[in-house]
DNA sequence: CGTTGAACCTGTTTGC
DNA sequence: TGCAAACAGGTTCAAC
């Protein structure tokens, strides 16, 4: 679930936890999920942590130049010392990373992976039980090249830009504003709440949409995604920030994993189907389907002896939920 | 160009 | 009660 707006909150909490602080050693447990193990561990000790940023789902972490060394002037146009400069490390949370900083002496949670002693006495350190996520230590030619994949922005784009980026294309709504080349940092969740409030279906192709239509989602779109900064993100299962504190956007959820429950616009039922891929949840009432995707069908089959027409009567109910979808606007 | 499905990985949920 | 299949979802890649 780490999406735009969580990696954002881990970002800022990161950024006031470890900001200036100089990396003594690195210590790595699993390592299949990091581009280069050994460059951690060469490149990173008696560097200072001179910034973090957010770009798309990824965070960047800047590292000032290395200082023990005399860099030679003669290489070229050093950077200024302690901005950022060379290096960074891009990390990628996948589905299942958190990271934060706290005591050396605690003991580590399980699935920590790597671990950056700090000059306070603190840890640096990420966990992923799934390993999803990414950590790659990349200077600064190849820094730039590995982000020019990604799109727009979806907080920074114009609506020009973003009616472009979607009224040319064929490819459903859901998978354009899922693929980060199209716009990075936007994922499952933020998609359905954006679509919903917009009321556009998900099996819509991006080039059926009106200019008013793209002009209204990019629209929802934002304040989806400001709203949910404002709220540290949505904590589904596992998300946590730098701080090990959950997020509450999952309160204002209207669309995402309500399937069965009633809409707030309509109170007809919340349904999901699977678009592009991915569990997709929106009202069949606000959001209309496409001709031709009517009965869009769920992933499905688990016998064949049921009888088929009972599929609107027994909801079972996830009551640990229910608590959660309360609101207070 | 687009879509689909598999693979990656493991904790949690669901089903029998 | 217990075990196993299904699920979850970000990303990439192969196949159609």
């Amino acid at each position: 679930m780490p999406e735009l707006p969580e990696v954002e909150t881990v970002a800022r909490g990161l950024r006031s936890a470890v900001l200036g602080r100089r990396i003594l050693s690195v210590t790595l447990g699993k390592t299949d999920f990091i581009d280069d193990p050994v460059a951690l561990e060469e490149h990173l000790p008696g560097r200072r942590i001179s910034g973090v940023e957010r770009y798309g789902k990824f965070m960047l972490v800047r590292l000032s130049a290395p200082d023990g060394e005399p860099r030679s002037r003669v290489e070229g146009p050093a950077p200024r010392d302690g901005e950022s400069a060379p290096g960074a490390l891009l990390v990628h949370l996948g589905m299942t990373g958190q990271v934060g900083a706290i005591a050396a002496a605690q003991p580590r949670k399980k699935h920590t992976h790597v671990c950056l002693l700090l000059d306070d006495g603190r840890e640096l350190r990420y966990t992923d039980a799934r390993r999803f996520g990414r950590i790659a230590y990349l200077m600064e030619p190849r820094l730039a090249e590995e982000l020019t994949r990604f799109g727009a922005d979806p907080l920074e784009v114009t609506p020009e830009e973003f009616a472009a980026r979607i009224r040319m294309r064929r490819a459903r709504i859901k998978a354009l504003l899922l693929d980060q080349s199209v716009l990075r940092g936007v994922g499952n969740i933020y998609a359905d709440e954006s679509l919903w409030r917009a009321k556009i279906h998900p099996a819509r192709l991006g080039a059926s949409l009106t200019r008013k239509q793209a002009a209204t989602l990019r629209r929802t779109l934002q304040e989806v995604l400001c709203k949910a900064i404002e709220m540290r993100g949505s904590s589904i299962s596992d998300f946590v920030d730098a701080a090990g504190e959950p997020g509450e956007y999952q309160r204002r959820h209207r669309a995402y994993g309500r399937e069965g429950q009633r809409c707030y616009r309509c109170k007809s039922h919340i349904r999901r189907a699977i678009v592009a891929g991915r569990s997709s949840y929106f009202c069949l009432q606000c959001q209309p389907a496409p001709r031709g995707c009517m009965p869009l069908p769920l992933p499905l089959p688990k016998k064949k002896n049921a009888p088929a027409s009972k599929r609107t009567s027994t909801r079972r109910q996830k009551r640990a939920r229910h608590a959660e979808t309360k609101e207070t606007d």
